[in-house]
This record gives structure tokens, C-alpha cells and sequence, in this order.
DNA sequence: CGAATCCTTGACGTGTCTCAAGATCCGTGG
DNA sequence: CCACGGATCTTGAGACACGTCAAGGATTCG
């Protein structure tokens, strides 16, 4: 369930409800589905809600492994996440493949085509997982009737940029040990915003994952899970982990 | 003086004229300024350039080292930079200092502040620059009314993420030397677009900034500099430098 | 339940950082 | 225009954090 706590990725009414729609239908208008508040400012007059929920609430459902979109194929959708968690990945010339973000239930996904029409990153689902589907050229057409919905993905844009800046910070100028601590307090607080546990949750992404996100070896991650195990500061056990000493984390 | 290359950055017109208005006055509408392009997309209809021109072509300048914006401080404007260049940084709890984007005359400024209106990095002149100012407020009223403003507006924040996730990339998973390569690369290509000289630059970034953004020492990047001398790959000469064989960067 | 994937841990190699000293560049003021 | 002084750059030597390779154990999922 929601808590209070409104999300800075994605404002949230401030009423508790199901965060996920029964999932007994992959393809199904969501109007029960707390992610159509992507596209739902507290300021929108009560006529444009209609429109909104015409365009934007249709669900899909992506299995664990299977890509929501590729890089390199036509870009025509934003999506939130409404149950599960994605990677996104990136690919250089030679092939390599690295893990550009990390995306849990209530974020959103796709921005990396709005640039040329293309999607620049891929996006996987780590874990069967259920996504809202946004039309993007509809989107478009909202903002330019609605100051409210326009400010909501100017927003949304404005955090991808930050949150990505943020990553570059860490990639270039902390120890591994830093690194790992910095993603566990990200995820954690994420977590909170959007009402889950902010002491454990379940990660899904495996440790080579990890890896390439944090920009190091598997076996780095893992020694230094291990490390933080050892120090009282977490319990992992495989993808399950517990925040132990907050604090200690933090102070890394 | 431009030439017919159309920026994937700003686009420009395809007519050659002067990238840089006389210096002489400081504050001054820009109307001869290029970079009110980044206002004026080709789909731009005849009646709405006035109001254009209106909102966004007044010029500041900012001195070597002082700084445009600084993190913390209100967001109210976009910048285009007219003429010079300038580095954004972003600063850990700590108080270190990185240096997360370099910005080059024709490129666009500015987009950290919209997530929350208030400035996540910091802009600092590398060298005596000058840039146009786009009230934010007015731009976004702007693009409700024009599609192809609006259009305009998020190919420049699509175009930063996928800049920045690139740099994630060469930051998580290149070496010293291919991250150095990269970067010269990165610089010739976007001087290339400007239709400036893709073969020679100066780069007003000391070894310590090129250092912070590439994720590595200063002593590093001399290094890998001196190297590539030594291969006969570049000509460096302090902040000048020219690219002597280009696929041999490539290559790397 | 079984096989493939994923994780952990160890030993060793190396790319990059750190510390240091001197050279060079460049802005400033005379 | 020149001289000065601080900032910047280069290069070397040694240290260390992290990568690599390898093997065995634990999950997980079909």
C-alpha cells in the first residue's frame, strides 16, 4: 500500500490505495493503477482527467529477461512501472553492454528517445514486471493544453538529468566501497518515497549487474557486500538485503 | 562563420552567417545571434518569431572563472552559449567538487534547475564567454502555444540524457586511455557540427577539469596526453591541440 | 528435482593513484 | 613591453585498490 509519503520521481495522491492493479489482465486500462498519477498534477481541472486516462492507461506486461523496448527501434511510448523493476542498458560500438539505470515500481521509462525518435537505451525487465503505456505524441499534445501536465514531464525530464548526474559522480570519483554504499541508500530511499521498506527490499538485478551499473567487477560487488556483512552494516543474503546500520552506510 | 552542418545539438539555420554578435556591448538583444536558434525551429511560423525574439535574445557576459549560476541558487533561465565555453559542476556532500559537462559556444545551458527550480550544478567560464538568456517562465508558456518549440525544448533535455548516459558509459567501463580518446573525439565531432575546425581546438579545460570529468588524476591525463604525442595520435601543445590521426583515436 | 545461472572467496597481476620535484605557461602589475 | 609569481603541466618512483583468473558452493527456475 501507499503510504502519505509523496515521491519526488512521481507525485502521488496523498490517499492510500493499491499500488498494483490485480494482474489478472496484462493488457488492461489501469484506472486503478496508481501509475496513471504520472499524468495527474493536483492541479488539473476535473474535464481534462477524462482525456488522460483515455490516452495514457493501457498496461503491458514484460517478463523477466525479455526486453520493454530496444535500443535503436522507433521511440513512441514513455512508460511507468507498475509492478517489478527494469534495467536499462546501453551499448557500445564494440558490443560491450553496460547498465545505464535502474527502474522500480512507480518510475518511469523511455525518456531516452525523445531525443531523435530512437530509442538510445534498452530496456529489460528484471523481473516479470507490468508497465503503463503513454503515447508520447498524445502526451505532447496534453502539455501544450495543460501548464500542469506540461510542468509534470518538464519535471520528469529535469530528475533524469540530475539522477544521471548524480551517477556520473559517483562513477568518477568514488572508492568501490563508496559506490556500492551510495547505490544501497539510493535504492533504499527510493524505496521509502514511494512507501515500501526502506530497510529491505528485494534487488533483482544480479551482481554483474551491479557491476557494470557501479562501474566494476561482480567480484568487487560481491567482496564488498561481503565486506559490509562482515562490519554489521547490512544483511545480504543472494538478492535480498537489509540495511542494518544506516548510518554507518551513510558515513562511507 | 557557420557552415551549412546542422547542429544535432541546437539546429541552425542553413544559411552562413556570424556565429558571434560584436562583443562590444555586453547586455544587448541578440537578434544577429545565432543562437536565438535555439528558439527557431524551421516549422516556426512568420508571426511567432517576433515574440521570440521578444523573450529570449538578451546576451550576458561572464568572466574567466566566475560563474554563470551556482548550485543551490533559484533557476529561472536557460542559457545558449554565444561565444566562449563553460564547465557545469556538481559538488558531494563533502564539499568535493566534479566537473560534470563541458559547453561549448552553440550549446545550450542550464537544464539542471528545472527538476525542482533550483540549480543542481554550478557554471563556471572556462575563458571570457558571452551567453544568451531564456527565461524559463516564458519559454514554457511559449511552447504550449508552438508545437514546434515544444518539440524544440525536449530534443534539448532528450539530447542531455543520452549525453550524460553516454558519459556514464565512458566512465564505468573505458580506460584511462580510451576515456581520453573519447573525450578529444567527443570535442572534434561537436566543434565539426558548429562548423568549426574538428582537426584543431583549444580546450580552456586545465588537466585537473579534464581530469575530474574523465574520472581520473590530472597526472593521468597528462600522461595519456603526452602518449598519444608520442604516437604521433595528437598535437598538444598546453591547451591547444590538434588531432593528427583521427582513426588511430578511433581505434583505441 | 536437476541443470544452468549466479554467487563467493582466494591468489596474483596491473592500471591508476599518490607523492614529489622541476619546468612551463600565463595573467598581473610595474 | 617586460618581469614577476602563482597556477598549471610534466615526469618519475613507489604503493595500492581493483581487475583477472580460477574453483567450488549456493540459488533459482523451468
Amino acid at each position: 500500500m501507499l503510504t502519505s509519503a509523496v515521491s519526488t520521481q512521481i507525485a502521488v495522491h496523498r490517499a492510500g490505495h493499491a499500488v498494483v492493479a490485480p494482474a489478472t489482465r496484462h493488457i488492461a486500462r489501469c484506472s486503478t493503477c496508481a501509475m496513471r498519477h504520472l499524468c495527474m498534477p493536483q492541479g488539473m481541472s476535473a474535464e481534462e482527467l477524462p482525456k488522460l486516462e483515455a490516452l495514457i492507461c493501457t498496461a503491458r506486461a514484460v517478463r523477466r529477461g525479455e526486453p520493454l523496448y530496444c535500443a535503436g527501434t522507433p521511440f513512441e511510448n514513455l512508460y511507468a512501472v507498475r509492478s517489478g523493476s527494469l534495467k536499462t542498458t546501453m551499448a557500445h560500438r564494440d558490443g560491450r553492454e553496460q547498465v545505464t539505470g535502474l527502474r522500480l515500481a512507480g518510475e518511469s521509462l523511455g525518456l531516452d528517445g525523445i531525443r531523435d525518435d530512437v530509442h538510445a537505451c534498452s530496456a529489460v525487465a528484471l523481473e516479470d514486471s507490468s508497465v503503463c503505456i503513454v503515447p508520447y505524441a498524445a502526451l505532447k499534445r496534453l502539455c501544450r493544453e495543460s501548464g500542469a501536465m506540461q510542468e509534470r514531464l518538464h519535471r520528469l525530464m529535469g530528475e533524469q538529468i540530475v539522477r544521471e548526474a548524480s551517477q556520473m559522480m559517483l562513477l568518477g570519483s568514488l572508492s568501490a566501497d563508496e559506490r556500492v554504499a551510495a547505490f544501497l541508500l539510493d535504492v533504499s530511499e527510493r524505496n521509502a518515497q514511494r512507501g515500501y521498506s526502506s530497510a529491505e527490499f528485494n534487488l533483482r538485478m544480479t551482481r554483474e549487474d551491479m557491476g557494470s551499473y557501479l562501474g566494476m567487477t561482480l567480484e568487487t560487488v560481491s567482496r564488498t557486500l561481503s565486506k559490509f556483512q562482515k562490519r554489521g552494516l547490512i544483511d545480504a543474503r543472494g538478492k535480498f538485503i537489509r540495511i542494518v546500520d544506516l548510518e554507518g552506510l551513510r558515513g562511507l
